[in-house]
DNA sequence: TCAAAAGTGTTACTGGTACACCCATGA
DNA sequence: TCATGGGTGTACCAGTAACACTTTTGA
């Protein structure tokens, strides 16, 4: 009996407000279980990509028959701030909508990524700084699919106690500024949405 | 490189208002992928286990690394009625706090548990019939390790609109015979906890 | 001065929690 | 008739949803 495994690598960032999966000459990373014997394999990543703090969390794992062959893929997905990567020539980031919505990998990843995004922990390793809130708002609404009131949106996170104010203003291109909040020091993690 | 897969399939079930686990002889139900090539293997189960309408979930994928071999164990679970199962010398159910609880497998087969069992269409499968709202409480409280109020469990679950009043009532042993109820049948699936 | 985008406060509704008293049964 | 366990209704609180007007900026 011939089984081979691999890992199909998901990693998600924000860019200009939207999200972004991290693509491997425009194809999902995957990695085959050959050499090294492990599961996930970090090393191999850190030998071929310039990146901090990686934290893969597993989703699924896929397997596919074909003749006398066994073939297993371990999905992970990992969501990290995108100064904390260096990419090159092989290694471009793509928006969400701009994907094969018919990939298995790349849905059962979204999946994942929705229940990893509503922790505060998680939104706040995207903006460990300042950050403006009609901007993660709209992150929200993209992912979740669903609008929300913008008075109501403010009201939460601030009664959930994870924002603060920061008295200061953004510039915007148009319109009035808004103000500048950061995500408070993480204590415990709560379920945003 | 040397590849291992086996499956471990955890089934539970309600005997007496009490979640119970279904073992091979004490242990574990682990099916190694050897003959057949399938990651779940159905055909194995039914062979060995008097089974119907088995509906297998994965759980987690578990990696371990040994010298120069890498095992993998793919962990579902299922929750059927007890009805559906016929038990031979080799399988026996088991009551949950007799369990060995630094197992990874059962840790984390509970844990999936608790997302499935709160899904009006998984309690209906071990209770198709008519059931007394005590019991269901009793169960909700023992997964959840939480306690609910008797007049706020019912009107919850009135409120949901996922239970019928038969205007029947109980034998009790002891104190006031329950009303019987029955879980109507499924049309969405709601999250009742 | 107009359009665009963001700030704010109030009210109504809804779901959840807490709680006390009454009722049916078996011993 | 008493202990046990189950049924019911009400009042309160908190979280959510709906909503309109004002403010700041750039063009």
């Amino acid at each position: 009996m011939d089984i081979r495994v691999k890992n199909v690598i998901n990693i998600f960032t924000i860019i200009d407000g939207k999200i972004h999966l991290l693509l491997n000459k425009n194809n999902l990373i995957e990695i085959e279980c050959l050499d090294e014997i492990n599961l996930v394999n970090n090393e191999y990543i850190y030998k071929n990509i310039d990146i901090k703090e990686l934290n893969l969390k597993q989703c699924y794992t896929f397997s596919k028959k074909e003749e006398n062959k066994l073939e297993l893929t371990v999905l992970y997905i990992d969501i990290i701030n995108k100064d904390n990567i260096k990419l090159n020539d092989k290694f471009n980031f793509r928006e969400l909508d701009k994907l094969d919505k018919e990939n298995i990998y790349i849905n059962k990843s979204i999946e994942c990524l929705k229940k990893e995004l509503i922790l505060n922990s998680t939104i706040k390793k995207l903006y460990p700084k300042e950050f403006v809130l009609p901007e993660i708002q709209k992150i929200y609404e993209d992912l979740l699919d669903k609008k929300y009131d913008r008075r109501n949106f403010r009201k939460k996170l601030i009664k959930l106690d994870v924002i603060e104010d920061l008295d200061k203003i953004s510039s915007n291109k148009t319109g009035r500024p808004a103000k500048l909040y950061r995500f408070k020091e993480i204590k415990e993690d709560k379920v945003l949405f």
